[in-house]
RNA sequence: GGAGGUGUCGCCUAGUCCGGUCUAUGGCGCCCGCCUGCUAAGCGGGUUGAGGGCAAACCCCUCUCGCGGGUUCAAAUCCCGCCACCUCCGCCA
């Protein structure tokens, strides 16, 4: 949810923001009328309401003649009262619809357009060249079937297509990643988090994930339940209708969870191997601080991604995703893509955005300031992958394989994999 | 899943039987001030949140006693549904 105050003192901020999302105005000036026709709602029940108070009062003191008065009156007034709040009621719920349907404005800085229109900001590390090293790479499908790590096969005829079992050092190597990632994460101060993975639709929507993206979200059937498809819808909805204490922010959480997707609409897309599955393990980052200091925050979560991929050994660059690719919530988005040898191409591998406050108010998160600071206010959250497990295993798999099929195990993960230094093949 | 109990302002609590100055009592904590070598104590005041009147302030008004309906001129209070928590039973890792 915007500012309410911002779309009532400057529309065509809103406009405009509409626009460099590649979306109609339409919604603000239904927003704009909605509001008109709230408040003045708003006006006439509290007019009778009121009048409907004073006399009722009254009618304790009252006697005979005045008081039979006061009770015709009162009795024309109670239902004046009750249409005028039904009529309110409706004009609520126009005005908030017509408001969430107005997605977060992006940042100034986030390039204008749509998918492709994204601004690479930075590359990290250098593409192993294959080819000058005198060998064909495997891609991670063969790599996780010799290494007895990925059964793709049986992912499917126990649960269809998309899915994949991990064995093996590809179980192993979750875990190590999972371990790592916390260890990262606890040693910057974020708490450890295992989340629930099923949500009510508040949580759901107060993240942005039922409008648009409600064709990729499961439903479970005769509940009001949905899975998540990102820790971070429960991290967000964690602090739901919650006022935090100013002196706890910024407060960060790491969280460990499966993550449901339907890609519903990618039909054909990426139908080889594990880079685009309906379930994976993620171990998400999540912050919640103020609009101010959000800008650094955001930064901050990069960094902490950055840092992840690098002891990885994995080649990246970092891109500033496009104001029309940013989703209901986010007012920026950096996503870094790894590169995948087999592909020849940079996939994405974790992204962080920046919701400024948007989520917060859905959710009505607030912190309470000094009122020099604004008092009570929407806070700001921030959410950025530490490490998606399979894209992840895809990358390493694929990047740090040997002419024999052979996988070097990253220093830093070592410590996680039993000490093990190469991962070889168990299958010909 | 079944039975019973509980839900009041940050925390605790009075009020609910018997509807009407409940404009929700008191305590703790917190904030401001007074007093006092300092601190503590004591004294006085303040302290739920949201929204509308306006561009804002003062001020006024409305809503808010778990949530949603209903009865009534009037609901914390009566009725119905739901939710959460606690106890017991059943089931289960």
């Amino acid at each position: 949810m915007i500012d309410p105050r911002l779309l009532r003192d400057d529309p065509d901020r809103i406009r405009a923001a509409q626009a460099k999302r590649g979306l109609s105005a339409d919604v603000v000036d239904q927003a704009l009328a909605a509001d008109e026709q709230r408040r003045s709602s708003i006006t006439e029940f509290e007019r009778l309401r009121a009048e409907q108070k004073q006399l009722g009062a009254q009618i304790p003191k009252a006697q005979g003649d005045e008081k039979q008065a006061l009770l015709a009156r009162t009795k024309e007034l109670s239902a004046a009262v009750k249409e005028a709040e039904a009529a309110q009621n409706v004009a609520e719920e126009s005005y908030r619809a017509a408001m969430s349907a107005i997605p977060n404005p992006a940042a100034d800085e986030a390039p204008a357009g749509g998918e492709d229109d994204f601004v690479v900001l930075e590359h990290v590390g250098t593409p192993r060249d294959f080819a000058a090293e005198g060998f064909e790479p495997r891609d991670h499908v063969e790599l996780g079937r010799i290494l007895g790590a990925i059964d793709i096969d049986r992912g499917a005829k126990v649960s269809g297509a998309r899915f994949y079992y991990l064995t093996g050092v590809g179980a192993d190597l979750e875990l190590a990643l999972v371990n790592l990632a916390m260890d990262q994460a606890r040693a910057a101060g974020f708490t450890t988090v295992i989340p629930p993975a099923l949500v009510k639709p508040r949580a759901m929507d107060g993240t942005g994930f039922l409008g648009q993206a409600a064709d990729d979200v499961y439903r479970i059937e005769g509940e009001d339940l949905y899975l998540v498809g990102t820790s971070e819808v429960p991290l967000a909805a964690y602090h739901s209708d919650e006022i935090l204490d100013a002196d706890t922010l910024p407060r960060r959480y790491a969280a460990f969870s499966p993550c449901y997707r339907k890609e519903a609409g990618s039909y054909g897309k990426d139908t080889r191997g594990i880079i685009r599955v309906h379930w994976f393990d993620k171990v998400e980052m999540f912050s919640y601080t103020t609009v101010e200091e959000s800008f650094a925050e955001h930064q901050r979560l990069l960094a902490w991604e950055k840092e992840f991929l690098t002891k990885l050994g994995l080649a990246f660059r970092v891109i500033d995703v496009a104001a029309g690719d940013l989703g209901l919530s986010a007012q920026r988005k950096f996503d870094c893509e790894a590169w995948i040898p087999t592909q020849g191409k940079y996939r994405e591998l974790t992204s962080t955005s920046n919701c400024t406050d948007f989520q917060a108010r859905r959710l009505d998160i607030r912190g309470r300031f000094p009122a020099d600071q604004g008092g009570t206010r929407p806070v700001a959250t921030l959410n950025g992958t530490l490490c998606a497990m399979t894209r992840t295993i895809v990358a390493l798999l694929e990047t740090h394989q040997q002419a024999d099929g052979s996988v070097l195990v990253p220093e830093a993960l070592r410590p996680y994999l039993q000490g093990r230094e190469v991962l070889k093949p168990v299958v010909p």
